[in-house]
DNA sequence: AGCACGCCGACT
DNA sequence: GTCGGCGTGCTC
């Protein structure tokens, strides 16, 4: 065992291999598969992941390793495998798979400097930017007239050397705490000998006497009101001494969580239980499907079926989407099992995350509730993956790697052989078709656990409220309904659906639109800096007062903002109390917690939101739900916008009398016959599915055929389509006569950042050589990619055909 | 990615 | 003659 393959942290395809290093003696006892290395590299020093160890190399001289980042690996075994596995299936690079299974804090900083090994005088301009030191940073001189010319002589001569260093910023959070290390006889005697002058030391010592355990230093200094100069004597006199200690940062307090104890079941909680339980018992890493109507009691399944796995000693992920977004949720969690639950998602700060990550590392916790990464978690007695509202699309990630955390979820489930919970009420059509088919196993739970009706759907057809002269965005059914639950002391969530609507800024003589000089894109109107911004670079800029073609000064904003449904809603009903949640009152940390207990406590009557608010929220009070903008989404380019649409109307409508108080829900829509929001209306998920199905077969989409998109971009246009073109044709001939082949056409936004969007679509049921074609012809455009600025993105299943 | 090496034009 | 521009190829 004297070599270890190793994958390096470059992410370029010319590097995207496993390399060989020998590994030096003192290194042999320690290494291990899944650690992290720092090992030389052409003239540089990286950091890379210990892949195998083996005896056998087929390149002829080895660089050694140059030394071990960790004592303990990184990545178990599993997941080197996993990491493996995941390059491939996504086709992205080793190195992106194995960052994007790891914390943040877990990558190597790199910095080159330049060591000075001379006490010679250097040129006046170079020793002004030593000043002094014997290392400074390169780009110091780069940034500096000092020729590079300089540098090249010195370090011919000796005189300086380069040092590429690799940093770890890991930084395990330490904290000082002051501890008494002496008897009471002692600080008597201390005390003894001090003079009448020194009054504070006096005090501490005093203190001293009742202090029998360690206290943080910061607490020890404020109550003492004084600063760590005068510890110092004591410390000196070893009557005290500060020690230092590893904790984790704590981004939730859980003191104030009160313990649950299960709770009875239904007997289609119990039945769905049972499935589960016995498939985990027999070692069955069976996919089940938990399709349960909102509030039909699915948490309550999840923890319990939590609860027999850590029983018999075994672990468990369950996947939230954004769960940041709900605290209620995490609460259940932390709630029922207590100290053994870990929290990851993309709110906590990098390094809560890593010390969550810590916890599963260290064994320390049996569940970890998280966000799509949190699928990776490095458990290794693996027991059950669960994954609550597997339709949300932002299981998938949209850049590299492109992998859906269902697809790693089953993955690990065959390895661990245990099952998979599919958890929804509108399961996506490809996971119920596959129920159907037997592939996975179906339970079904048709009903609210507390045996309360799911609340009336009322649509209402907002085109002819704006023929009988409502033009605001509120139909006079919903204003009445919210005036009249204000009345009765009773709550209202009002919804808006962001995508697909951008506050943008047009000019009504004109109709010219206000749009991004470098994207194909509108400009989006920003309150907060009263700026227009693009949201696919960084351009913005100030409103303009007059039109930039017309110069006429009727230029206003259209499109519904929350902002601006708050600011109408309070010229119609000014008495009514409002909480708005979106991006820009939710940013900063626990404003989103602090926003939903203010709406718990009733100072407020209406939430209003965006999807943040659509899934989760458990308010009694609540009896009314209105859905502003249901059709939103039928503009956007997305074969999945009906789905969508009905999954939000239903997931919505189950914010709405959830309790003893009966609910209704009024959905505004410019299409109300549409069928997804008629089925939605109905409640009527297997009639939904029938008819969205035979779309999808008509329209060869998922599931009856699988997608694959290919983005070519390129600063020029007629580039960008001729690759395309290419592309296509090479599909076409090496594909087989099944697959359909769509393209070259325009992006829907067919310009971001100066580059020309280009796409071609590809429709298929089998291909088992796509991949390889893919990369052949990746690897064919491998020099014009580098050299022609050419850019070549393939996700397989995608998500977003933007 | 980022570095060395190497081949050509511009300048002291 | 030398300096430095960037195109090319390699990294265990």
């Amino acid at each position: 065992m004297k070599i270890a393959k190793v994958v390096v942290d470059i992410p370029a395809s010319q590097i995207n291999r496993i390399f060989d290093y020998s590994i030096p003696d003192h290194m042999q006892a320690l290494i291990e598969v899944g650690m992290r290395v720092i090992v030389p590299f052409g003239s540089r020093t990286i950091m890379g992941y210990v892949l195998e160890l083996t005896d056998h190399s087929d390149v002829k001289t080895l660089k050694p390793i140059q030394s071990l980042m960790d004592f303990v690996p990184i990545l178990t075994e599993e997941l080197v495998e996993l990491g493996k596995w995941l390059a491939k299936d996504t086709m992205s690079f080793y190195i992106s798979a194995f960052q994007a299974m790891l914390p943040q804090a877990l990558k190597a900083e790199y910095h080159k400097l330049i060591h000075r090994l001379t006490t010679a005088p250097l040129s006046d301009s170079l020793e002004q930017v030593f000043a002094g030191r014997d290392y400074i940073d390169f780009s110091e001189v780069e940034a500096s007239s000092v020729p590079l010319s300089e540098l090249k002589q010195l370090l011919n001569d000796g005189d300086i050397e380069i040092i590429y260093s690799v940093k770890r910023r890991d930084a395990i959070k330490k904290q000082t705490f002051v501890k008494k290390i002496c008897t009471s006889a002692q600080l008597d005697e201390y005390a003894a000998g001090l003079s009448n002058q020194a009054k504070k030391r006096k005090l501490l010592v005093e203190f001293l006497h009742e202090l029998n355990q360690p206290m943080l230093l910061n607490t020890f200094l404020k109550k003492m009101q004084t600063t760590r100069q005068t510890i110092k004597p004591l410390i000196e006199h070893q009557l005290i001494e500060l020690v230092e200690e590893e904790v984790y940062r704590e981004p939730y307090d859980d003191t104030q969580i009160e313990r649950t104890q299960p709770l009875q079941l239904k007997e289609q909680q119990l039945n769905a239980l049972l499935a589960i339980n016995q498939a985990f018992d027999q070692r069955n890493h069976e996919v089940f499907v938990l399709h349960g109507v909102t509030g039909s009691g699915k948490t309550e399944v999840y923890l319990q079926a939590i609860d027999h796995v850590m029983k018999q000693g075994k672990e468990a992920i369950v996947l939230v989407p954004e769960i940041s977004l709900t605290p209620q949720m995490v609460n259940r969690f932390k709630g029922r099992f207590g100290k053994d639950v870990a929290v990851m998602h993309s709110a906590l700060s990098k390094g809560e995350r890593f010390d969550e990550w810590r916890k599963v590392h260290r064994k320390e916790v049996k569940v970890v509730v998280g966000a799509r990464s949190a699928i990776f978690a490095p458990f290794e007695n693996l027991g059950l993956i669960i994954i609550d509202e597997e339709h949300e699309a932002s299981y998938k990630q949209e850049d590299h790697p492109r992998y859906h955390a269902k697809d790693v979820a089953i993955k690990r489930a065959k390895y661990h052989q245990c099952p998979v919970i599919l958890g929804s009420a509108t399961p996506t059509l490809e996971t119920y078709a596959r129920a159907k088919k037997g592939v996975y196993q179906l339970l079904e739970m048709p009903d609210r656990s507390n045996l309360s009706a799911m609340p009336q759907v009322e649509v209402v057809d907002m085109r002819e409220e704006l023929h009988s002269g409502n033009r605001t965005m509120f139909s006079t059914k919903l204003i009445e309904g919210i005036k009249e639950r204000l009345d009765k002391n009773e709550q209202i969530v009002l919804f808006l659906n962001r995508r697909g609507y951008s506050t943008f800024v047009m000019c009504r003589d004109c109709g010219q639109v206000i749009e991004c000089p470098h994207c194909d894109i509108s400009l989006t109107y920003h309150q907060k800096q009263n700026r227009l911004k693009c949201h696919y670079c960084d351009y913005y800029e100030q409103v303009p007062h007059q039109c930039p073609s017309c110069e006429s000064d009727t230029i206003r904003y259209f499109g519904t903002g929350t902002q601006k449904v708050e600011e109408s809603l309070n010229k119609l009903i000014p008495e009514a109390r409002i909480i708005r949640m979106d991006v820009d009152t939710t940013t900063k940390k626990g404003s989103h917690e602090m926003l939903l207990t203010k709406f718990a406590k009733k100072q407020a009557d209406i939430l209003l939101g965006t999807q943040m608010i659509a899934k989760g929220l458990d308010f009694p009070d609540v009896t009314l739900v209105g859905v502003l903008a249901a059709d939103s989404l039928f503009n956007l380019p997305d074969f999945r916008a009906s789905e969508r649409t009905f999954q939000l109307i239903t997931q919505v409508s189950g914010r709405a009398g959830r309790h003893h108080l009966a609910g209704e829900v009024i959905v505004q829509s410019y299409t109300p016959e549409h069928y997804s929001i008629e089925y939605a209306k109905n409640y009527d998920y297997q009639g939904f599915f029938a008819k969205e199905m035979a779309i999808r077969k008509a329209f060869q989409y998922p599931p009856y055929f699988y997608l694959t998109l290919i983005t070519v971009s390129h600063p020029n246009r007629y580039q960008a389509e001729e690759v395309t073109r290419t592309i296509s044709q090479l599909l076409y001939k090496h594909l087989s006569k099944q697959a359909k082949i769509l393209g070259p056409t325009p992006s829907p936004i067919e310009r971001i950042k100066n580059r020309y969007r280009f796409q071609c679509m590809i429709k298929y049921k089998y291909e088992p050589y796509q991949r390889n074609v893919l990369a052949r012809i990746l690897q064919y455009y491998e020099d014009m990619m580098r050299k022609e600025d050419l850019m070549i993105q393939i996700d397989l299943q995608p998500y977003q055909l933007m």
